[in-house]
DNA sequence: CACCTTGAGGTAAGCGCTTTCCTGATACCG
DNA sequence: CGGTATCAGGAAAGCGCTTACCTCAAGGTG
């Protein structure tokens, strides 16, 4: 690996001259020896050492974000709109995925908080109560204490910037739609029971049963495609006079729909988060818009802006839309 | 920031010996000063700064992934497995979204070199021919001559180690599934022509119809599911007696049966890479799959497993597999 | 012409950590 | 009991870079 002095020794100037025309310094520089800095640059393909310039700078760069899985569209499309910003703000971006273990979210923090990032964004939906949620917390407050900031998305924080997606009011929405179609007995395939995401959006449903006077068949099951089929055909076979279902993401919803085809039953369905699959699935699947881009812009915006010193965390609320389309239709 | 010396001091020790407990070298310690230091190490917060760990021990730690856009399944399943690969062997990993902008790539390609990875995986289809590429190529090189390793995946390379997915094989399965059901005027929804993976695929689907003395009308999309609707019905309206559609991937699959279904036609499509999608969508998709997590995991083999120096690189094929399903029938 | 700017570049002190080598002290041997 | 392993721990030299400070010479003043 050449270094800055191998650079500067070859352009016959001191490391500290090849410093500031490398780095474009505001100290003036002949051309003659700007020419020859910059040739020796190119001819020892000389990069940098980023951890060096880190260290001697210690200026924070880069950003840590926090997902559970990528290649779910549900974080894809959050994550999009987080390296948005953060591109668009020269930032540097490191995606952890957690893979849904709390212990390596943990790991995680720390990790990017040994790599001095400026600011971590914690997306996804936390857990109701369990030491490694509070354990979490308190190294998410370590970090900043130490000058460094976090925003979290959909995940609840007295400490931090927070972004919270209107969970509680789309599953109203949901649960409101089907009640006004007429459906008077509605299943619900829930995500895992321990997640503060699952709990609101049923919280949501629940309230809009309650307002009709009704109640709610619930099944829990993982957020993927194949549980959500899996808790769909277990809900059709236990409750057979069911006229619809709500799921609490199009992941479940979609598994649901491929569970009646298979069962040869034909109830509504209404999914969650709008994810791209809606529209592309027979029947168009009813879902309630998130907008997970901006969600994620947010996020990274409040990450990357530093608060007046003193003032109590920030939170934003984005709101849901119900996104009305063909796997919903009155009870006849 | 708490920093090793702080640790020392309140310990009451020399940095040395702070630095051993912590790290769990393997010199001898009394348990008195470690439980001292770890003590201090509690109570002031400290987590050790990564870029001075670094610079110190000058080893790669970290490896660097390069995407054209992570919240595209494609992409986002060939980072899984990326991931799931690199997470075992205790690396960290920094996916960098190219945003399919070359320039992007060139900039990432130095960054992650900066930052002294220890490997880069380029995943994604390279340009037939431009400047960018051939300066990427230059870059790659560059780095691989300061002992960094590079793995691409989908992309020609005669310098580094290379994961080649099937795609032209791929396309001649695909078009010998269709010219066997007996469609004799079959479209084709391509990617952009200066892609490699739109040539290579086309060049199995040409293949195939030449063995059956047919041609095939080709017409250049994006490989977005938009895209896809767009070229499906411009094929549709230009060439009204067409049986069948190939497309070059999944998204502009479902484009077009979207597009299908809004010009009340039904020819049988084909897609490409099996994506999850294809089960789901109506009809469900005939595709050619290509285990895109193994392709990743296996670029990540080889990047993080040096090969013996000396000896050529290293070029393992994965091969595609027709998956036959609903979306492709006989002629009648 | 002595004095002060100013310009152009070099010197060297860190940034926070690891690790080699070194120092005392203690234990062990013939 | 002198001599040598052995053990526990410290001193300090970097890792590659930035930058505050210093030097030297040339040009500008009164």
């Amino acid at each position: 690996m050449a270094t800055l002095a191998d650079v500067a020794r070859r352009a016959g100037v001191s490391t500290a001259t090849a410093s500031r025309i490398i780095n474009g310094s505001s100290k003036p520089v002949t051309d003659e020896l700007r020419t020859r800095v910059l040739a020796a640059v190119a001819e020892l393909r000389y990069v940098p050492n980023a951890h060096a310039q880190m260290l001697a700078r210690s200026n924070r760069n880069a950003v840590g974000v926090l997902v559970h899985d990528v290649s779910d569209p549900y974080f894809a499309e959050i994550t999009r709109g987080l390296q948005r910003v953060a591109t668009a703000h020269g930032r540097l971006v490191i995606i952890c995925n957690t893979f849904r273990e709390p212990a390596r979210e943990l790991e995680y923090i720390d990790l990017l908080h040994a790599h001095q990032v400026a600011a971590i964004v914690v997306a996804g939906s936390g857990y109701l109560s369990s030491d490694a949620e509070t354990e979490l917390h308190e190294r998410m407050a370590a970090f900043e204490t130490t000058g460094g900031r976090i925003a979290v998305i959909g995940r609840h924080s007295h400490t931090s910037d927070a972004v919270l997606p209107a969970n509680e009011e789309g599953g109203f929405l949901a649960g409101e739609h089907l009640f006004e179609l007429g459906h008077t007995a509605v299943g619900v395939i829930a995500g895992p029971a321990a997640l503060t995401t699952t709990a609101d959006r049923l919280a949501g449903l629940r309230r809009a049963a309650e307002a009709h006077g009704r109640t709610l068949r619930v099944v829990h099951a993982d957020f993927t495609r194949d549980g959500g089929e899996a808790a769909a055909t277990k809900l059709l076979a236990d409750e057979p006079d069911l006229t619809a279902v709500a799921a609490l993401n199009d992941s479940m919803a979609v598994g649901a729909l491929s569970a009646m085809r298979t069962c040869g039953r034909n109830l509504s369905v209404a999914g969650f988060d709008d994810m791209p699959i809606a529209r592309d699935v027979t029947p168009a699947l009813t879902s309630v818009r998130l907008p997970l881009t901006e969600l994620g812009e947010r996020a990274m915006q409040l990450a990357l802006d530093p608060p007046p010193p003193g003032s109590p965390p920030r939170v934003e609320h984005i709101r849901a839309e119900l996104i009305r389309r063909e796997s919903t239709w009155p009870v006849s």
